[in-house]
RNA sequence: GCUCUCGUAGUUCAAUGGAUAGAAUAGAGGUUUCCUAAACCUUCGAUUCAGGUUCGACUCCUGACGAGAGCACCA
């Protein structure tokens, strides 16, 4: 429908004298004003040399003729913009395809690529915290979002097992005698043990250093056996939460294995001037693109984290050579990224130009900035908990409880525009109501229920006009179009409250079994009920069937 | 000090350069003989400041003020 109101557009505009102008076709926020508007007056009024409302009116009647029956008005309002509103019947047939169709809200923009989006990334060794939950949220529903674009998507998550931060670990395990580890917990707690030892002694410190080099030569099979232990440990807890929020990778990619192939394209781009050496170490001088030098290898000969990157650039061409590669990761690390990239573009330039960065905010707690060092972490494990005690005080069926808290998580992470901070007060993000995932699930058990009936000698009758919840349905594919194009789903989280809104009103003003329109608003039901199933689906959240 | 990001109702967030800046929550008031009140309805309340670009600016540009992050051997 969109494609026919923009070629009507441009060929009213041809006949008007103005071939090939920009526009822009678009959805009012006000349903007011229609289901479509397009500023084309506004566009082109200082091209043909008219007021933008004489423009507007001209436009009118030669679309009202191009669409026909399809428009119940097309009108000229406000500054001048034409509405463009819809017949009854053309709404209807679009809301039988919501209700019917297994293809509603699927786009196509995306046909035929390859997509890898890397994103939770967390590092072995330690517990996942709040900030990986984030990342974990956020990359699912991208990875979905472009997926319903139909591209084929490719999920991976880059953990460190090599470097300081294992060195730590695993020399606390050392020095306490531990030999045999059960739980991520455990292994966590060492890391917490190390890094406090590593400030406060000298002696400490020299000893991780030393160990950590260790850990990157591999050559001591009781040292790998327990790193070993450790790091599976580690996978497995993070596995069980990935299961639970519905998340899957096709690869886990490892700094082990990064490390090697980075010294190695470093150590070429050394020889070819793209690195430079001080200070004994090897760095990249970001300076003349107007960036941070960093540095690459360390005058110990260990590659740092940037090393490992270009290291993963390779790896990734080599396993899965995507058409477009996605990196999620939090927004402290954008400076480092650009260096990253700025390197990657004098190494591969057309590896790094299909690259692009996605950086979200932190979950800060109201007492601050949290710190694995400190031991003052809330891990994703332990807030997914917390909002599953707060969901069990309504739904005493522990998988409905389970869904429910699942959602209130991640809709607090998607509703808002990756890249800000979410504030996490724990009174505020565990409610349940209003703005909120469990507001979403409720409206669609709602409209289920009314589907359970049978609606065969119901009434046939249909309303004066289509109900304000239809004219929203309709907008679906848009907005998962829009939310593709901007790799945002947040436009899906924004969307779906206000459509769910919409509906909750409905249902609060119209008796829909039993009454004369019953047929007719059952469809409604229906096509409301999967818009919302498929609409959380790109989130990654679940729908209960009761509540 | 330099670089980047960001300043929107009391609070937490939206807003494709467009029309009367939307929600939620908090506050005030109301709705259940009817499909689940985790709901609905009414009401109060905001673009940090000063310039500029534009037919039109929360959005783009400049400056001031304020907040956060980053800035060489951590990731």
């Amino acid at each position: 429908m969109e494609d026919r109101i923009r070629t009507a557009i441009q060929e009213a505009l041809a006949e008007l004298g103005a071939r090939e102008a920009s526009f822009e076709v678009e959805w009012p926020t006000e349903l007011a004003h229609g289901d479509f508007a397009t500023n084309a007056a506004l566009a082109t009024s200082k091209r043909l040399g008219k007021p933008p409302r004489e423009i507007a009116d001209a436009l009118v009647p030669r679309l009202k003729e191009a669409l026909g029956d399809a428009v119940e008005r097309v009108e000229a309002a406000g500054p001048g913009f034409v509405n463009i509103t819809l017949a009854p019947a053309t709404i209807a047939s679009i809301i039988e395809t919501a209700a019917t169709s297994d293809a509603w809200g699927k786009g196509s923009a995306q046909e035929g690529r390859r997509v890898m989006v890397e994103y939770s990334c967390p590092n072995p060794f330690k517990e996942m915290h709040i900030g990986h939950l984030m990342s974990t949220v956020i990359g699912e529903a991208v990875s979905r979002v472009i997926e319903n674009g139909g591209a084929e998507v490719i999920r991976d998550s880059y953990g460190g097992d090599v470097g300081p931060h294992v060195a730590k670990a695993l020399w606390a395990l050392r020095r306490d005698g531990v030999t045999d580890v059960a739980s991520a917990t455990e292994v966590d707690a060492a890391y917490a043990r190390g890094a406090r030892a590593y400030e406060a002694s000298e002696e400490a410190k020299a000893e991780i250093d030393a160990l950590n080099q260790e850990i990157y030569r591999g050559e001591d099979p009781a040292l790998m056996d327990l790193w070993s232990t450790c790091r599976e440990v580690c996978l497995e807890a993070f596995r069980d939460l990935y299961r639970a929020l519905g998340t899957h990778f096709d690869y886990y990619l490892f700094e082990s294995e990064t490390a090697p192939i980075g010294m190695r394209v470093v150590g070429d781009g050394l020889a070819r001037g793209v690195f430079t050496e001080s200070e004994g170490a090897v760095i990249y001088d970001g300076e003349k693109k107007g960036l941070h030098t960093l540095v690459f290898i360390t005058s110990r000969g260990t590659p740092t984290y940037e090393a490992k990157d270009i290291g993963l650039a390779f790896l990734k061409e080599e396993k899965v050579a995507p058409d477009e590669s996605i990196i999620i990761t939090a927004a402290e690390q954008v400076g480092h990224f650009k260096v990253f990239l700025a390197a990657l573009e004098d190494i591969a330039p057309l590896v790094a130009r299909k690259t692009s960065h996605i950086p979200h905010g932190f979950m800060r707690l109201t007492t601050g900035k949290m710190s694995s060092r400190e031991g003052n972490t809330i891990t994703a494990k332990g807030l997914i908990e917390e909002v599953m005690e707060r969901a069990k005080e309504k739904n005493d069926d522990p998988l409905i409880a389970s869904a429910v808290a699942i959602a209130a998580v991640k809709y607090m992470v998607l509703r808002q525009a990756s890249g800000g901070d979410i504030v996490f007060d724990p009174e505020q993000s565990l409610s349940l109501d209003g703005d909120s995932g469990p507001y979403l699930q409720y409206a669609y058990v709602r409209a289920k229920k009314l589907l359970a009936y049978d609606a065969e000698s119901a009434g046939g009758k249909e309303p004066l006009a289509p109900y304000a919840v239809e004219r929203l349905i309709i907008r679906f594919p848009g907005v998962a179009a829009r939310a593709e194009r901007e790799r945002a789903p947040h436009h899906i989280a924004q969307y779906l409250t206000r459509l769910a809104g919409e509906w909750n009103s409905f249902y609060a003003n119209e008796q829909v079994l039993g009454s004369d329109e019953e047929a007719y608003k059952q469809r409604v039901a229906r096509a409301f009920a999967r818009t919302m199933e498929k609409g959380l689906a790109l989130l990654g959240i679940p729908v209960p069937e009761r509540m």
